[in-house]
DNA sequence: TCTGGGGTCCTAGGACCC
DNA sequence: TCTGGGGTCCTAGGACCC
């Protein structure tokens, strides 16, 4: 019985929680940094300069999907209708930065769930939710320059409903409470919603429920959650309680570790030899390494994919390689090195390789006093000088990390993964906006 | 001709154990 | 020739998210 609960849900012990995500936020990013480009049809393209993946809403009005490749509207771009840049991930990722340091004033729980979106636990704050949710779009607007919106409701799958609302109906002017509705009312909003908004339905389960019946989210929220459970999974059963008004997905607001890291892009180029091959797997080692490092980790294996065809036209094919790192770490040297054997391992000639990959496996954090699986190893003077080794890696890396962070990635990598300006495997990107914020050289210069 | 990259969780099935 | 039941761990694959 789906109703048992929603009753004793409907009062005032419910939860609050908020949904914040920047608008378009690559683009609103990009234009931070330009405001010539505020109003324009603008769109951010994927690495390797491929498809579409922000969009003004302009660029929306025209008509261009999410996701959709870039000779599709070469023309509008030639004739000056529509600005298309490369994507700068370093420039969004500190404006991201920025702007979850705002929105974590407004509540001792946070929970950074992307790059844009970030929940908030509003429970016993006060101000109803249109109040705060309206000083956090002004606060957000005035000190990062993001255009945001702001979903509430009593479980996060609500709050982010809520936030879809918010976007969608201009009426509300970008804050959406659904909060202490009594049920109809609730079930009468959802029944306008898709079941395919739902978070937690995607393109293969919107068509089964659908064959059942469940085309709306109203639907979805007047189902059997443990009819659910049987026909689909737990995952979709929670969503099912969620909808419900009962809140089962519980704020993360402690950031755990990531569990795999992985570097991995397609060629601006195909290459065929193993140099070339062997200096991409050995730079993503290196970058998956550095992001190993800063959540103070370290890896017990490395996984290295290569992606080739047989010619231009058949499908891609793939092969791997995994090798465990004993005792696990966190150097690049040790990671760029193992990643190498990998590849040596897999490499065949004669293929167009198209993208490679680095996957880091089997990561536990870096504590002295983390029980890592040490080498088996009877001699105590060698033991003692490899452990002395570790010591000046560890100094070594540090130093390396403080360079690039100052510089600028890349400023310093082992030689195996040094290369031409003019490698065939960097990605294609030819319209990127410099790095306003993050590299010294390229610093925004603002006249006032 | 041209279509990204980086994550998480769940489930089913096989290997293995007692 | 007979041939249980229950548990764990691991992996591959599916589905979802941004």
């Amino acid at each position: 019985m789906g109703g048992r609960d929603m009753g004793h849900q409907a009062n005032s012990s419910q939860k609050r929680i908020a949904l914040i995500d920047g608008n378009n936020f690559y683009v609103s990013c990009e234009r931070v940094m330009q405001p010539r480009l505020v109003g324009r049809p603008v769109i951010v393209l994927s690495n390797n300069d491929g498809c579409a993946i922000s969009r003004s809403d302009e660029a929306k009005a025209m008509g261009i999907k999410m996701g959709a490749p870039l000779h599709e509207f070469r023309s509008l771009i030639r004739n000056g209708n529509l600005e298309a840049l490369s994507a700068n991930f370093a420039l969004y990722g500190d404006l991201s930065e920025r702007m979850m340091r705002v929105l974590g004033q407004f509540s001792p729980r946070q929970e950074i769930y992307s790059i844009d979106e970030s929940f908030l636990d509003l429970t016993g704050i006060a101000g109803t939710g249109r109040q705060i949710g309206t000083d956090i779009r002004q606060r957000v607007a005035r000190w990062t320059g993001i255009p945001t919106c702001v979903g509430i409701g009593p479980s996060k799958t609500l709050a982010k409903l809520a936030n879809h609302l918010a976007k969608k109906v201009p009426r509300l002017q970008g804050v959406c409470d659904l909060t202490g509705l009594p049920q109809e009312k609730l079930l009468k909003i959802l029944g306008h919603i898709p079941v395919d908004e739902v978070w937690g339905v995607g393109r293969r389960l919107a068509p089964r429920l659908a064959g059942l019946g469940i085309s709306t989210a109203a639907h979805l929220a007047s189902a059997n959650p443990g009819w659910i459970r049987k026909c689909f999974s737990v995952t979709l059963a929670n969503t099912v309680r969620e909808l419900q008004g009962i809140s089962c997905l519980d704020l993360q607001d402690i950031a755990e570790p990531r569990q795999q890291i992985i570097h991995s892009r397609s060629f601006g180029a195909a290459v065929r030899q193993f140099s070339d091959l062997a200096q991409a797997v050995s730079m993503f080692a290196c970058q998956a390494a550095a992001k190993l490092r800063i959540q103070q980790s370290t890896a017990a294996a490395i996984q290295v994919s290569i992606f080739y065809r047989n010619n231009p036209w058949s499908i891609t094919h793939q092969r791997h390689a995994i090798l465990d790192l004993v005792p696990a770490t966190d150097s690049t040297t040790i990671l760029a090195d193992t990643a190498s054997k990998c590849l040596r391992s897999i490499f065949e000639p004669g293929y167009d390789y198209i993208k490679a990959g680095v996957r880091l496996l089997d990561i536990c954090p870096k504590h002295p006093d983390c029980a890592q699986q040490l080498e088996l190893d009877f001699d105590s003077a060698q033991t003692e000088s490899a452990a002395q080794a570790r010591l000046a890696d560890t100094a070594l890396m540090r130093t390396l990390d403080q360079i690039n962070a100052r510089f600028g990635d890349g400023t310093l990598m082992p030689a195996s993964s040094s290369h031409r300006a003019d490698a065939p495997w960097l990605m294609r990107q030819k319209s990127k906006s410099s790095n306003f914020t993050t590299n010294w050289k390229e610093l925004a210069l603002v006249h006032c």
